[in-house]
DNA sequence: CGGAGGGTTGAGATTCATCAACGCGTGTGG
DNA sequence: CCACACGCGTTGATGAATCTCAACCCTCCG
């Protein structure tokens, strides 16, 4: 546990803290607290009242719903840069998500009473928490879209996209961010069914080699885009990719 | 398309107007236009820019995810008072999803012009925008958690289980609030599962009489509760109910 | 060297979607 | 007023897809 004056420690300002004035900076960080959490520590449990707002300095976290019978639906993946909670804080009543550190880590935790106070007091801070509470909405969207109407195939695909244009349109090889039963959690599918789909995924040009996914070429993923992810595509006015929703 | 000046239609007033200043509200309302929508009709279509928040005065919407071949997922159901489009309008990019009217509505038409600027101005109305978008975001990872690891029964059982919680602990009779296939749909089911579903209810203490749904006992659902459902609910401290997962 | 955890592969079981038919209520047009 | 079509919901039979269970490999680490 250790006071922070400065936030120098991340390479890209994270959007919780975007364009915020100097005072109002100051004063949520000033506020709040660095703690190092080891791998697998469970941060919060679903039926907690939410105690604050967890931003990964370094690590790995996820938010998963889980049952008696010990099953679990992943519901994000965090890397440094990306908090969790600040959706809880306004929901009222206790938290619906578990809160699991899945590497070593070191997170930021902003009190409630703090992001409560500044919500009303700093109107750019509430936008922020709007747009990453948006985000974060606008994911899961996608995941149940993903579950309930396409095949394992397509949802590996979509989420080989997403990490592809995260990546940069030019970079024709990148990693998974996270570990394998995780991702496949995640998209809903067993880590059996996850990995006999990777297999499937070279028969359409798009090589797996153990995290490494590499593409044949940068149209590889385009069957797999839809509308509001083609906004994002670089290439989206490019004759070239007959796939693209877009045409 | 009307003006409208105020805001006498609701019954009650409608999350996104709660705790507003006069003027507030009134600038709000005052550039916002009311119109009348015929079921079926598509209000908003996946890859269009938002362009106004959508607060139904009567009938029915929802809101949905739609493939090329004609799949459809959907992501909310909406009864008057409540709004839509709010959350799409801070993800930035095209809308993810579709809205279409489900039943003859009245809908009043908030522009994004006037939502984006009061949004910097009236801390009050972010604090409700944020509210609502995390109730939504709550709903949908809920959602996800069903489609992921519950049953259809469990499914069902947890759909009633708000219902049942929405119309008050003592009514034990309430109706279905949309058609079946459009809840099924919701859960993440044929109309045929569900309709299978229906009847197995039966053998658990809820009778399913066309729309309207039946509990012997007000424990009749306790089942399909979980920890941070149960704090909704008025009986959680009553020991007669061995199944709450808080004991 | 041995154990643990993650990942892969195979065979079998289960569950839900699919397809098809039917009943029922409603609205419409002759 | 009747005939008919249409939409919604239900029921039954079938099949396919994914989960489950089990064994195995590999790497990492004590």
């Amino acid at each position: 546990m250790a006071r922070l004056s400065k936030t120098q420690t991340f390479q890209n300002t994270p959007q919780i803290f975007e364009n915020l004035s100097e005072q109002s900076l100051e004063k949520i960080v000033g506020h709040s607290t660095l703690h190092n959490v080891n791998a697998g520590c469970i941060l919060v449990q679903q039926g907690d009242e939410p105690s604050c707002i967890y931003l990964i300095v370094d690590g790995a976290l996820r938010t998963y719903r889980s049952d008696d019978d010990g099953n679990e639906a992943t519901i994000r993946m965090l890397k440094p840069g990306d908090s969790c909670m600040e959706a809880v804080m306004f929901m009222g009543g206790p938290s619906p998500i578990n809160v699991q550190a899945v590497e070593n880590s070191v997170v930021m935790m902003i009190p409630q009473r703090i992001v409560k106070t500044q919500v009303l007091e700093d109107a750019q801070f509430a936008t922020n928490l709007l747009r990453i509470v948006a985000r974060h909405y606008k994911n899961t969207m996608h995941q149940v879209d993903g579950i309930n109407m396409k095949t394992p195939m397509q949802r590996v695909g979509y989420y080989f996209l997403l990490r592809h244009l995260e990546a940069g349109h030019d970079q024709l090889d990148f990693d998974l961010p996270f570990q394998k039963q995780m991702i496949a959690n995640y998209l809903g599918m067993t880590p059996e069914t996850f990995s006999r789909t990777l297999k499937q995924m070279r028969e359409n040009g798009i090589d797996v080699e153990n995290d490494r996914i590499m593409l044949r070429d940068s149209f590889a993923l385009c069957h797999f885009c839809d509308t509001d992810t083609a906004a994002l595509c670089p290439l989206r006015d490019d004759a070239a990719c007959d796939k693209c929703p877009m045409h």
